[in-house]
Formats: C-alpha cells, structure tokens, sequence
DNA sequence: AACTGTTTCAAACAGTTGTTTGACATCTCA
DNA sequence: TGAGATGTCAAACAACTGTTTGAAACAGTT
C-alpha cells in the first residue's frame, strides 16, 4: 500500500511537468502532430513517463483537455448575479472571450479547444459533457429571457449560436484574422472593444426578434410596425425559422 | 518537350484522381493526419505518384485547396446585382452558408477549409490572397453602405466579422453542435433557415450601430432615443469601439 | 541492513511515415 | 523502326512513431 501523502514528491512532480509540456505542445502542433519524445523533452522526463502516467498519448491528451477547462472556467467565470439580461449576456460574452481569447489563456485553452471542435478525438464527449453543455445551459436562459417567455425554442437555440459562434471566430480564425487585418492585436483593451461590440450587436440582434413577441403582447398585431427590410430577412424568417 | 495535348491521356486521369481521392482524405483526416499511401491507393494509383505529379504531399495539398476554392466558388457564387445593401447582405450569407455546409460541398470544400483556418500550413496564404481576402472586401462594401458613409472603418471590419463568425460556426463547430443538439441537421431547408435567421440577427444588429449615424445626421442627439441596455452594451461601445 | 513498493531510465520493438530508386512499359516523332 | 521522352510500378530507404521492457535508483518500513 501507498503511504498516503509523502511517498514521493516526484510522482506528482513529472506528472505535472508532463501536463505542462503537454499543454503546450498540443495547442501548437494538435493531437496528431505532438510526439510524445517532444512533450517528455520539455518536461525533462525520460520517454515512457508518459505511459507510466497516463496510460498512453490519448489519456494524456484527455487529461490536458479537462484540467484546461477547468482551469479557464476557474480564471474567468461566467459573473453570476441578479442583474438584468442585458448585463447578464454581456457579463457571458466578456468571460467567454477572456477563456478563449486572453493572451495567457488563448495560447493553450484557446487553440486546444478550437482544435478539439473542429478536429475532435475521443475525448470531445466529455468535453460536452462537463464544460460545454452547461455553458450553452446558461446561455439559453439569458437569451430566453431577452426574447421573452413566448420565443420559439428554435429561436432560442440560433440566437445562442449566433451569439458564440461571433466569439469563438476570433479563437478559430485567428490565423486568417492576422492576415487580412495585421496589427490589429487582442490585448486586453482589445478585448474590450471586442466584449462591447458583440455584446451591443447581439442584443440589437435578439431584440429584433423579441419586437414581435413584445408587441403581440400588447394586442397589436406586430407586422404594422416593422419597418421595410430585405426580402430574406425578418419578415421571411418569421414564416420559415421553425424547427 | 513534351506534345501538346495528346501526349498521355494517363497523366491528367491518375493527377485528377489523385486531387480527387486527396480532397476527400484531406476532409477527413487533415493535412497531417492524411497518408500519401492512403491517398494513393483510394486514387488507385502508386505511392510514387504523388511525387512524380506534385513534387510532394504539401504540393498536392496545396493544389486540393486551390481546387475547392475554386470549385465552391464557382458552384455558389456572390449574387452581384443592384439590389438593396440588406438584399445583398442576404445574399452573401447564403452563398457563404451553401459553400461551407450544403451536403455535396461540406463533406470536402467546408471541412478542408476549417482545418486549415484553425491549423494552418503554408498554402494559407496564397488561400488568403486568391479567395478569402476578395469576400472580405465584397463583405466590407455591403455593411458599409448599411451602417452608412459616415461608418467607423473599424466598425465596418467588426460587424463584418460578426457576421463571418456566426456562418462559420456552424462549419467549425459542427462536432459540437450535433452533440449538444442531436436531430438538427443542416438540409437545403435547414440551409435556408439558417440563412434568414443570420440575415435578419446581422441586419438588427448592424442597424443598432448605424442608428447613431442616422439619428445624427438628423441633428438630434442619439442618447435620447436609446433604451436603458445592460452596461457594457452599446453605451459603453460608442466611445471605446475605435482603432 | 534487508525488504518493499514506487518511480525513472536507456534501450529496444514493431510499425508507419514521406520520399527515392531503377527497372519497365508506353507513347511520339523522326 | 528506333531513339527518346514520359509515365508507372514494386521495392527499398531512412527517419520517426507510440509503446514496452527489464534493470536500476529511490524512499520509506521493519
């Protein structure tokens, strides 16, 4: 049996050193381009600790995933309060950039995710499960409030992603970003031009469609006061937007 | 020197099949997870193929991804008419989506494209130049004639991305949300909603931002018209948003 | 000191990778 | 027909991959 607590300092030790290296490894190259020699290298392990360890590459690689999110769920929360839902989807916008996006954060949590979305391994499903489900959980309430009680459950749901799917760009296509627009760095008062702007055009957004369900209530019948838009629009999506 | 055209029949059938079966192994697996053998074998050609028609597996993959781009370009072109800005905006979004997720192109062209936002190699660049740079540009003039001459550069790029950024999502984060939202899949009338709803959220919320302009042209103060809205909303964008 | 369980390590293993090689087949043009 | 260029092929090459092995170093207990 194991003496509890003072056994061996440098089991913890290489372990951590590994989840270190390993973090950084994976974010720059992915899953399939890391080698484990290179990770063991910058942990100054020697090449099986990784087995010893974890197993293999891929428990390594899940437990990099959950201890990042974990980590950034820790750094930047999403602000619980009782302010209204203006605030409230600001306060979610601004934690989410922050975990994706914020220099000490984007450079492992940030690309590892993006990664994870758009080339998933095994290790998604609990991804899902533990981080990203209840962050979509949270998401839907703040959204369904700003809609009203009576909004479409669908409506809901694409508002939500119209929502992230504006902050996970910046993490996705940095590459591309740095490109098309060089110098235009995401330091922190980027980040909050950033947090305004998505904030300011998702409520405009979701508000658009909560003018009909809010005039409905008052009896008036909501087409009268639409101003004129394009054919593919509102007015379409009022008719076709049904799931 | 070589003979014109009839010279060798054989040689642009095993390069076109080689691009063939490359776009599909590239879409599943990327750039490095792909196999010249795999590839090869699916093309039912030789190992040494790839080598001898395109120098090497980056030379191939480079000329898959100028091939796609020009395949879904052509295939789900930009409307280019005289219609209104919010028309046109439309019209943008729903080539866009088709490009990136209509079932013949996203099992190819969408899923290659997001792999190689997220993890780029060399022929980004020459990707950013020949396809990405041009929508960027055709994207730039639309929302700057919604927000009005008198439109923030900056502001422009911003709301540019709101948009991009709510399209790709759906191509990038696809694992993701079949997970969270099981069911929901993307056929041509799933295509459509999502093209009215993005349309109609991008319109709502680049007109909260021209608004200002409007109402200032007008010579009335913009404050006095707008709602109480969550802090870090639209108040707090207007005097930071700027660069 | 001898014993125990734990952790590290150099070395090796078995398999896959991208690329090259040199022989062979096929075609064009003189 | 024969010279020469062009394309294909099986085989091999060298490098790298994740993982395993058995011995050694270590720390704590008896």
């Amino acid at each position: 049996m194991r003496t509890a607590a003072s056994k061996n300092a440098s089991h913890a030790a290489t372990r951590g050193a590994l989840l270190h290296a390993a973090a950084d490894v994976f974010a720059e190259v992915g899953f399939r381009g890391a080698t484990v020699r290179d990770i063991c290298r910058r942990a100054g392990a020697n090449v099986a600790a990784v087995s010893y360890h974890f197993g293999d590459k891929a428990g390594l690689y899940s437990e990099v995933l959950a201890e990042q999110s974990r980590l950034a769920q820790s750094r930047y929360p999403v602000p619980t309060g009782d302010a209204d839902p203006a605030a409230q989807l600001g306060g979610f916008i601004r934690s989410f950039l922050q975990r994706v996006l914020s220099p000490e954060l984007h450079a492992r949590h940030g690309r590892i995710m993006a990664r994870e979305m758009v080339e998933p391994t095994a290790a998604l499903d609990r991804l899902v499960a533990e981080a990203i489900r209840p962050q979509s959980e949270m998401l839907r309430e703040i959204v369904s409030e700003l809609l009203g009680s009576a909004a479409d459950p669908a409506r809901v749901r694409l508002c939500g992603m119209s929502v992230v799917g504006q902050i996970l760009f910046y993490c996705h296509c940095r590459p591309v970003i740095d490109r098309l627009f060089p110098g235009a760095e995401l330091d922190a008062t980027g980040l909050d031009r950033l947090t305004t702007h998505i904030t300011a055009f998702s409520l405009s957004g979701i508000r658009g469609f909560a003018a009909t369900d809010t005039l409905a209530r008052t009896g008036r019948p909501a087409r009268t006061r639409r101003r004129a838009e394009g054919p593919s629009a509102s007015g379409a999506a009022k008719r076709t937007d049904r799931t």
